[in-house]
DNA sequence: CGCCTCGTTGACAGCGTTGTCCCTTCGTGG
DNA sequence: CCACGAAGGGACAACGCTGTCAACGAGGCG
């Protein structure tokens, strides 16, 4: 039968139960001796500690929450990823929760499933970084969590996250590098911190290098391959057309693209366009999409790492460490970016 | 603090713990009154039965396993929401686990995955839904499972798939009823029993219609974007070129697009591409990718529902029901198939 | 009218682990 | 050689729930 207890354990090692599970939460005072004959034994038998009896006998489990209310596969699997990359090899596991961050059951919800789950820790992910009555239900319930893409009242808890703003500068500096002095914008969902970050960026940037932006020049946009079209068209219908459009995310720029072939419009001689967020279907167009990579699975592993980390200092009565970690951006300059005609 | 426990609800409706414990568990022997008030108070307290506990109490979690090994994000995703829609009214949660279909250890690390969370029930995704030694481990720890796509001795354990080879085969007719008579074929992974399923269903509808299928129309590819590309510019280059392709998912439909595009070729006046799954992306190209609907959502919520009733006729002695489920699929079409010029 | 059955309820013992507390052992300095 | 402190190790009680079994009262039946 498949799982031995840690009672079995300690019968072969000669040692109390006690001593068994010492070990195995790498506690001290355990010679170095009785630790290795204890690994051994456990080893040789494949045992695995029961997961539902240490959480319920610890204070905590070993399962981190991870919050999500964003509709993109590609960004919920990175976060999975990420998080499970980094929590792995020390024995925790992610439970992925999905939450709409809108409803304003979310508070309540957030609360249930921290009295089922008892998670050791949460990780937030945007647009639920942001949301007050997440935070609000975490703190009472002292469980420690990371942000990821926070933006507001960000010394509030450990974060994790990229510079957005500098990122859409950067992109916008390559555009006005390849030449380009009519450039357009597409916004991203109101509700994301990152959404507002990613425009002033690309403002900030326009107005360094002396460039103007008409009013129109700037569409609206969800994120979403929809309104990317529909910007898109609005945009490419303009008497003063751009010769670039920079989406906020790639689902718009997408859209966009779409926008431009449906106008019989050339990508990129016709027309420039780029994304933000580097998904897999950026290399699975042709010409293959020029974007910024947002290291999603990183910063999710990031976050991981230091939620694990501050458990451990806790329990030591340290003091939380640093506040928060930004992580590297990098263009991915490829085929739909060209300088204009 | 977050988080009453059943002694506050039995003290509060005035009833012992284990009447609470039936209500909940919706065991019978109750009376309905009583059973009225103990869901009042439980409700009114907002109580949230401790997770860890009923599994370590009782020898079922309540846990699925989600054994995965997929690099699609959206296919991961459709799973996971699929199964969480199954379950989630029944208090029941998914725990996705990547695992690697290829590698020895995939029988130890399953079985690990057993103890560890000694789950309720597990589904299988393709392409594990067909390695044996997942299904012994599975099988020894009378660990109930359904099998989703499964292809080899089906009526080994319950499972829900649809049918590929019909599916393949509805869409070649559609070409060939737009009038195509050189229709090539890319394969999928071979390790996939879907890839062959969906490769026998075109070649069967190519024969049925009397065509003819030149041994160099049929391409290897591994469902992965660059060798639907690989097979694209392979094809495109023989001298009699096919007038419409058929790759057996939609990463290699992309592929070969780009490998038309790149040759200069339009699709699909030039060539007509058409895909299989419905990924995401195949509605944020443009043209949009005409492409068979793979109900990988349902077909994972069907599978846990299945999962949770044979456990409940399970406990109470009944026959496992029928033995499986197939789902209909749906062909999407759309831009990028046309008349042959 | 007593006996048996059935539906309903509660008392109690685990489930496999961790936290607390205490005893033992060993090394060190006086 | 003894006193003392620290480190190593064990006994035992939780943790919150479910399974088992026994107790109880209400009917049905002979």
């Amino acid at each position: 039968m498949a799982g031995y207890t840690i009672f079995d354990v300690a019968r072969e090692a000669g040692v109390s139960i006690k001593t068994v599970s010492r070990v195995i939460n790498g506690e001290p005072n355990v010679r170095a001796e009785t630790r290795a004959k204890v690994l051994k034994v456990a080893d040789d038998l494949d045992y695995q500690p029961n997961f539902s009896a240490r959480s319920l006998a610890g204070w905590r489990s070993f399962l981190i929450g991870a919050l999500v209310d964003n509709p993109s596969p590609a960004y919920i699997h990175d976060i999975q990823m990420g998080a499970l990359e980094g929590c792995r090899a020390k024995g925790y596991r992610i439970m992925l929760e999905p939450l709409d961050a809108r409803s304003d059951q979310v508070g309540r919800l957030t609360r249930q499933m921290l009295s089922t789950l008892k998670p050791a820790g949460v990780l937030l992910t945007p647009p639920l970084s942001d949301v007050p009555a997440v935070l609000d239900e975490l703190n009472q319930a002292r469980t420690p969590y990371v942000r990821i893409g926070a933006a507001d009242d960000i010394a509030r808890a450990d974060y994790v996250d990229m510079d957005d703003a500098a990122a859409a500068a950067a992109m916008t500096a390559h555009l006005i590098g390849l030449g380009h002095r009519w450039i357009a914008f597409i916004c991203g969902h109101p509700d994301h911190a990152s959404a507002r970050l990613r425009h002033e960026g690309f403002m900030k940037a326009m107005h360094e290098h002396g460039l103007d932006v008409p009013a129109d020049y700037v569409q609206p946009g969800f994120f979403s391959f929809e309104s990317g079209h529909a910007a898109g068209v609005a945009l490419l219908r303009l008497d003063a057309r751009p010769t670039a459009i920079f989406a906020s995310n790639d689902d718009m720029a997408l859209g966009a693209i779409a926008a431009a072939r449906q106008a019989e419009l050339d990508v990129p001689s016709d027309v420039s366009i780029c994304g933000f967020d580097d998904l897999p279907t950026a290399l699975m167009v042709w010409p293959q999409l020029t974007t910024v990579h947002q290291p999603v699975q990183a910063m999710a592993r990031a976050a991981v790492e230091r939620l694990l980390a501050n458990l451990q200092s806790a329990r030591r009565g340290h003091d939380a460490l640093d506040r928060g970690q930004t992580l590297a951006f990098t263009l991915k300059l490829r085929g739909t970016t060209a300088p204009p005609r």
